[in-house]
DNA sequence: ATCCGTGCAAAGAATTTGCATACAT
DNA sequence: ATGTATGCAAATTCTTTGCACGGAT
């Protein structure tokens, strides 16, 4: 992989948020000072990041793939509310996969992992809901 | 939701395979018989036989999602060598919910898991392939 | 000089939808 | 009678690809 400048503005842009952005809000976050680009290298280029391990791809139940420049160890969960991707940091996750591995139809060895819930800023929002009386 | 005929034949041809057929696989298993059929109804039945929990849908990383008509506890590994998605049954699953939520950015209630590694029939022709000496 | 990256537009894969008709209750 | 289901084709969404050109080593 040479270097390119496109991919060094696409993995700086994806670095500088934690917001989980798909393809076509990364091309629109970037747009602006790089007017030439084209959505098409957004695309190769975030393959290409990912295939490197150098990005997250997190793939929603629905919707287009979004990515993560935060390689650390951590995980993602989905705001049924909102519909916002958040982090997960823990070291306390399970080991899943021995667990997964009892019976010998397959060997394991990795797995993926999406949760669900709601966010802080929509369990607020629930609670104030509530107070003023509306209806749930 | 009131009775059909397709959903019906949808639903039987699901629970007579453990294969996690595609929508377009399931149209081409009950096509024969049933020549009227389209394939937007098959969709369409997938989708509200899933919203009422009467099948599971299993969100591939990539391609078409898959389906299955067996709603009882278990999990999905697809085979990194032939692609297969097989059933994981095991009662030792540790709540990783539970790990999940040791911060208060999200309240997580249920978590989605898509376990990868190498099925038994893909070991087994590993395994030949090196008795015979070929290269790996 | 060679190989890789890029823009553009077109193609592709998977799924959904509008509409008129047919079926279930 | 009313609401739901269906077939068909067209539309939509997300992503990839072919090709000619420009940039990196």
């Amino acid at each position: 992989m040479i270097y390119s400048r496109q991919r060094e503005v696409i993995l700086g842009a994806l670095r500088s948020t934690r917001s989980h952005p798909t393809a076509e809000e990364l091309y629109s976050m970037i747009k602006p000072e790089n007017p030439g680009i084209s959505l098409a290298t957004v695309y190769r280029d975030l393959n290409q990041l990912a295939a490197h391990g150098m990005i997250l791809r997190i793939h929603a139940k629905s919707g287009p793939d979004r990515f993560d420049g935060n390689t650390s160890e951590h995980y993602h969960a989905v705001c049924s509310e909102c519909g916002r991707t958040v982090d997960i940091f823990t070291d306390d996750m399970p080991d899943v996969c021995a667990a997964a591995n009892g019976q010998d139809e397959i060997q394991v060895s990795s797995v993926l992992m999406l949760f669900a819930g709601v966010c802080k800023q929509c369990r607020e929002s629930q609670q104030d809901t509530i107070l003023k009386g509306e209806p749930s």
